[in-house]
DNA sequence: TCACCCTGGTTGACACATCAACCTAGTTGA
DNA sequence: TCAACTAGGTTGATGTGTCAACCAGGGTGA
């Protein structure tokens, strides 16, 4: 059997995909707009925010960020003048901010139909979701139980 | 029809899986051996080389790394001692690179069987990496197209 | 011969990501 | 009441990745 090699296989396919197509997505961004992804990341979620304002913990939890990345991203940004920290760990987007994103949705959706949702049949696509979801079933289900064993009091 | 909502839904649970991913291996990885990937790619490919040796180019060739990427990362590598630079741009494996690599590749092996290939079965492993392969395509063909237009006098 | 260009490599500046240390406010519990 | 803990946030150090500029050597053609 080469059930051993199939996995390999699929890895190195993967991550060939994983690499290349990350990287022209984001170069494509970034030479049209730019904007890095993480810059993409907060103006997206921001936008999306009632006012265009959201607290630095919504964006925390929307993005699944380590907590010192969130505060350097937000200050290298307020400084490009794409947001605004106002009291209490609000952020808000400013006009330029606003501008720039309206222009990398249209980009990134683009590139994202282009090399990925064009390539792909409707079978493959949603064989690649339920991929994804059981990746992330295990890796949220390894974590929990990582946690429940540091933290044995909380089955006591 | 919601052929957008499956694009839509396909990337972002594939989003998911990326960065979730990636990050889980690549955290257990540096935990278990101080090995970051970048390491491991390059430690990876120069003991897979006849003598643990390998020109720069070579390398760069394996990796498709950015050229300057490769210097940096080879220049960090040879401070803590994994690697030496010999005459004529020929880098060599030290016997401190072989003692990690070999540790890495047993941490790194287990933990892409645990968190994927465990996960998916064979015939998600085949969808895979057909799924890869096509994205991978589409990527090449447009470099290729933006080359030929950069360069117009190949095709004259 | 010599100017030109291309390739491989290095360097510096900067953006990005993570870790650890720290600060501040609330909460909890003796 | 007050000490301890926790969570949100900032900061600094360090490793990582990209871009642009530069340098060296090897063709190539006028």
């Amino acid at each position: 059997m080469s059930a051993t090699a199939d996995v390999s296989a699929a890895w190195q396919a993967y991550q060939r995909m994983r690499l290349q197509l990350n990287g022209r997505i984001s170069r494509e961004l970034y030479r049209s707009t730019g904007l890095s992804e993480a810059d993409f990341d907060i103006l997206f979620l921001l936008e999306e925010s009632p006012g265009g304002t959201a607290r630095s913990i919504a964006l925390r939890c929307g993005l699944e960020w380590e907590k010192s990345r969130l505060s350097h991203q937000l200050r290298r940004m307020q400084g490009r003048g794409l947001i605004t920290k106002t009291a209490g760990a609000v952020v808000e987007l400013t006009d330029k901010g606003r501008e720039q994103i309206a222009a990398a949705r249209a980009c990134h959706g683009a590139a994202v139909r282009r090399y990925f949702g064009d390539v792909l049949t409707d079978d493959q696509l949603a064989a690649l979701t339920a991929i994804s979801d059981q990746v992330v079933a295990r890796l949220t289900d390894d974590s929990a139980r990582d946690h429940a064993h540091a933290r044995p009091r909380a089955e006591a």
